[in-house]
RNA sequence: GGGACUGUAGUUCAACUGGUUAGAGCACUGCCCUGUCACGGCAGAAGUUGCGGGUUCGAGCCCCGUCAGUCCCGCCA
């Protein structure tokens, strides 16, 4: 039907007479001459109708209006001197259309404009009901296309340059316990049994290294059934890698080589590489997270030690019960914060009581280094314990201390809110900048307040550092997160490949004997059958395509997302399925709906 | 499960402290216009102010409930 797309067309193309495709972006009637954008997924070329030179188009030109889908044949002709557009690429020429064939028109009114030079914002639920139209837009256009060629960078680092074999795992697969709430599925020819939706094909590409496969990879949909945030969604896609006979080292190495890869093509960004690396406890220590944003300087200093002893009881009390006391100091802090944010009610405020805080303590040096502050803090710190506190957060005058006093993890949850909203608006955040760093030496378990048990920090299959055997419950795991811009993106980790070792950890996580052999005894046996050492990581994709789309969102770079409710606009699933259906999976549902809806 | 915000014409927004007939840009419809590219000009049509209830002489605005969407906390090995 066509012989080329619009936005291919240049000046090579003159004179020759071109078939197009495509729809309606945008009509321009001079009541004489008649100017067609004709849009497809590669761009837009103008189309030019007039009475003299295109008799016998003329009258269908006037009668296309916007997203009608034509099919145009013309010649490709030189744009006069005075009419050329540089705004676009195929802006130095123009098709005079002989035949304009109306494919198919549009009967109700668009419900929102979709005009590639259309940029005001839609309400998302809007989009979301539409997206077919949505996806027709400039930039979610641009941004598929953008996962495509990610996408594309990946295979062909993994495959061409490094030797990597795709594998595909099942989707209806066992539930396993640790993780996330699963997506679960009846079986039909096993009533009363349930497969789960994998969360990720973790123990599967396990078990391909078992098989021999060395070096493995799938772009692979994963399932999680929790509540959705702006960059979660209960169904996404994980570049999942795993590899056998490499260390930690080389591992990161490779991966190093392969996120290289994937900005220069994509974005044509030269990344240095060695990639810098935190351990985990110092990127808690200096930025109160384990994906710390660096590219703005801003850190945290631990105060504990000079405040411990002192009168204020906020500050000394959080040290004595085992907690810390931590400061974000805010150089010229001084002239761009005022206290109204920082006290009950303000945004600062706010953001510190959201992450747990009772509020913020804050200083501000003066000129002479006098400090100013709330009285119970300035009459019971000494002059020695004030001297080293400025010593120590390296304050000058201008700045501003916020301080965090409690226990550790809320200290640390609070000041790491505070420093990102604190950095974006001060502007210290540069949008070009990119900043991937490893984060390495996760702890192997942390403790589960509510169960009362040690869970696992990353999976139950992470292998513990060689040296921390002994001690396992506080063994440093041999797990690494990649982190860009402050935000995770990909997470890994050596496995481990020795029956004992995985016992003693599905033991450390208070999974019974009974319930690992029930559970996990295909990987407990597998292991008895010469498993090579092995490692892996697994990116998420969506992530890392919003980033690099700049967007804030990945529903921005999903084709078919889905709400925060978890349903999707455009289909109306989830949906009531016919009672016939549920009565060969032999399910009942129990749900009642509350008297008042519907 | 919890907190916050939003919902007004097809769409993006406006509408003062609760006050007359709810306005504007774009889109849409009609007419005019031969070099525009966000073309231009003239005219027109377009509203259950998400839904239900309440307070009030009077509600887009206040209150209660509800639905939907967004952001966040919990949750997400």
């Amino acid at each position: 039907m066509r012989t080329h797309y619009c936005g291919q067309l240049r000046t090579d193309h003159l004179d020759k007479t071109v078939t197009l495709c495509g729809w309606v972006d945008r009509r321009r009637d001079h009541g004489g001459v008649i100017f067609i954008d004709l849009r497809d997924r590669s761009g837009i070329v103008q189309i030019v109708s007039d009475p003299q030179r295109t008799p016998q188009s003329y009258p269908d030109a006037e009668f296309l209006r916007n997203e009608y889908v034509v099919q145009i044949t013309g010649k490709v002709s030189q744009r006069p001197e005075e009419s050329l557009n540089p705004k676009l690429p195929t802006g130095e020429i123009e098709i005079y259309a002989e035949t304009i064939q109306l494919l198919n028109g549009r009967n109700k009114q668009l419900p929102f404009l979709v005009s590639t030079s259309e940029t005001e914002t839609v309400r998302e639920d809007l989009r979301l009901k539409y997206r077919y139209l949505d996806l027709r837009r400039y930039s979610m256009s641009q941004n598929l296309h953008l996962r495509h060629q990610v996408f594309k960078a990946i295979r062909h680092f993994l495959e061409e340059e490094s030797n990597f074999l795709e594998v595909e795992t099942p989707i209806l697969t066992r539930s396993t316990p640790e993780g996330a709430r699963d997506y679960l599925v009846p079986s039909r020819v096993n009533p009363g049994n349930w497969y789960a939706l994998p969360q990720s094909p973790q123990l599967f590409k396990q078990l391909l290294m078992v098989s021999g496969f060395d070096r493995y990879y799938q772009i692979a949909r994963c399932f999680r059934d929790e509540d959705l945030r702006a960059d979660r969604q209960p169904e996404f896609t994980q570049l999942d890698m795993e590899m056998s006979f490499m260390s930690e080292d080389e591992i990161i190495t490779l991966n190093e080589a392969l996120m290289t890869h994937v900005f220069k093509t994509v974005k044509n960004i030269d990344i240095p590489r060695p990639f810098p690396r935190l351990t985990y406890k110092e990127s808690r220590s200096r930025y109160g997270t384990d994906k710390p944003d660096t590219r703005f300087a801003l850190e945290l200093v631990d105060v504990s030690a000079i405040v411990k002893d002192c009168g204020f009881k906020v500050f000394s009390g959080a040290v004595k019960q085992g907690g810390i006391v931590k400061v974000l100091p805010i150089p010229q802090g001084n002239d761009t914060i005022s206290n109204v944010r920082i006290k009950p009610g303000g945004d600062l405020f706010t953001e510190a009581t959201a992450a747990g805080a009772k509020g913020i303590a804050y200083v501000r040096v003066k000129a002479g280094k006098e400090l100013e502050t709330i009285g119970a803090i300035k009459d019971n710190l000494s002059e020695e314990q004030k001297q080293q506190l400025l010593e120590l957060t390296g304050a000058e005058p201008g700045h501003l201390l916020l301080f965090g006093a409690g226990d550790t993890q809320t200290v640390n949850k609070s000041l790491d809110r505070l420093r990102l909203v604190l950095g974006e608006q001060l502007g210290l955040i540069d949008p070009d900048k990119v900043n991937l760093l490893w984060v390495t030496e996760f702890p192997m378990f942390e403790w589960n307040v509510d169960e009362k048990r040690f869970e696992a920090l990353h999976h139950p299959f992470t292998a513990p550092h060689p040296e921390d055997l002994e001690d396992l419950k506080n063994a440093r795991a041999q797990a690494y997160d990649l982190v860009y811009n402050g935000v995770e993106i990909g997470g890994g980790s050596l496995r481990i490949h020795q029956r004992e070792i995985q016992e003693k950890v599905f033991e450390a996580i208070g999974l019974s004997k009974e319930s690992a052999e029930n559970k996990f005894g295909f990987l407990l046996e597998a292991f008895e059958y010469g498993t090579p050492p092995h490692g892996g990581i697994a990116y998420g994709l969506d992530r890392l395509v919003m980033l690099l789309a700049k967007e804030e969102s990945i529903r921005d770079v999903i084709a078919f997302p889905k709400t925060q409710q978890a349903s999707c606009l455009l289909t109306s699933a989830p949906s009531e399925v016919d009672k016939k259906q549920l009565k060969e999976l032999e399910v009942t549902s129990t749900y009642k709906p509350k008297p008042n809806q519907q």
